[in-house]
DNA sequence: GTCTATAATCAGATAGAC
DNA sequence: GTCTATCTGATTATAGAC
């Protein structure tokens, strides 16, 4: 009794099918992504396609799941709460939109061809937000934020807004066609920026012996 | 010798058309909205519509023309920088967004109906990218903004992302499906906490003085 | 300018042989 | 599990009468 929205059918095909819907959805779009080129794509027929998944919107279920269980995991597991645990959790939520990056183009137009993910995408939005207010408010209390509860919430969007659409706002007002791991590192300091005035010293001089990665 | 896109006819059906794609543009997005769809809403036949518009693409463009000038006009119009019109500008923008909102779903996706778009739509970005950056500088410069210069490009860019996407992240994370005036404010006090860290007393008096609008 | 066809294409999806 | 063949419906676009 599996927890995964598609039902029945294991195996390497149903795997590979996935993963090259994913990369296929990065691409050029879910809405803008046919059954017949993830086959193809994935070197099988259309119609064995269908025998894994009866439809399309059951495909970019899939696809979600994987993604809803990596950024669960990413901001649930282990509860350390050290900056440096910060440093790298919000690191790794930058790599995972990257590489689930269909999901955050058009989350209505997304919606449309899969109306069954509103309500999941709506859960784990809350989920997450949760878990980052937790935070914040753990840094806060640690001294190491320096903020006004009614600030807070705000940043907390801005924080969500920035570390969401990042790679739209390169795309669309940079030109960017491929995203290389400097963008990564833009990102991350834009958010880092966010934070900035709120920072303590200890909290600050934290972060910046962080290493940058250099993939 | 006119400065549009599509060539040919005026007139109010023409106008007609152009607004009425405009909604649905809004409504469910450029890619899901057929030109069926504009031609009905907007009381006429299909091949009406294809007589004032002879692509889909055409029509895309002449909607994004009323977008561009628009824009162009709120950011260059009147050079006069106090407080009260950096204001009135950035709200005039948040309302701009919001009009014309499709433009912000999934740039990639519009490009892809209409890849004309790409071209312009870079180079309005530039525009007014370089009009909010001398608007910084004013403000820096007048004392009423205290911003290093290496945090001033990252506040800008950061600017430009929740002033772009604050609507796509209500929608996908808020679950709000129509905007009311009250959502417009919010997105306008999530622009000004941005800027709060780095007001000077004055500014910030002047800016808390500016009455909420109510619409 | 506006309409009535209708073409051309392509999408998601199904039936049934192997 | 995988393939071939096919259906159905929708979408952009055109030709030509009024």
């Amino acid at each position: 009794m599996g927890k995964s929205a598609a039902s029945s059918p294991r195996g390497p095909t149903r795997a590979r099918i996935i993963e090259t819907a994913c990369v296929l959805f990065n691409r050029n779009g879910a809405e803008r992504t046919t059954t017949r080129a993830i086959a193809e794509a994935a070197g099988i027929n259309e119609g064995n396609l269908y025998y894994h998944f009866r439809s399309k919107e059951l495909l970019v279920l899939a696809v979600f799941e994987r993604f809803e269980h990596a950024a669960d995991a990413l901001l649930t597991d282990g509860s350390s709460s050290t900056p440096f645990d910060y440093h790298l959790r919000l690191r790794g939520w930058f790599e995972l939109t990257w590489a689930y990056r269909f999901l955050f183009r058009d989350v209505a137009g997304l919606e449309a061809i899969a109306p069954s993910l509103t309500v999941r995408l709506r859960r784990l939005s809350v989920r997450l937000q949760r878990r980052v207010r937790t935070m914040i408010a753990g840094l806060t209390e640690a001294g190491l934020l320096r903020i006004a509860p009614e600030e807070s919430d705000r940043l907390l969007d801005n924080l969500w807004i920035v570390a969401s659409y990042w790679i739209a706002f390169l795309v669309a007002h940079r030109g960017v066609k491929q995203i290389a791991p400097r963008h990564l590192e833009w990102g991350f300091a834009q958010v880092r920026s966010l934070f900035a005035p709120y920072l303590g010293a200890e909290m600050r001089g934290l972060l910046d012996s962080v290493p940058v990665r250099d993939e």
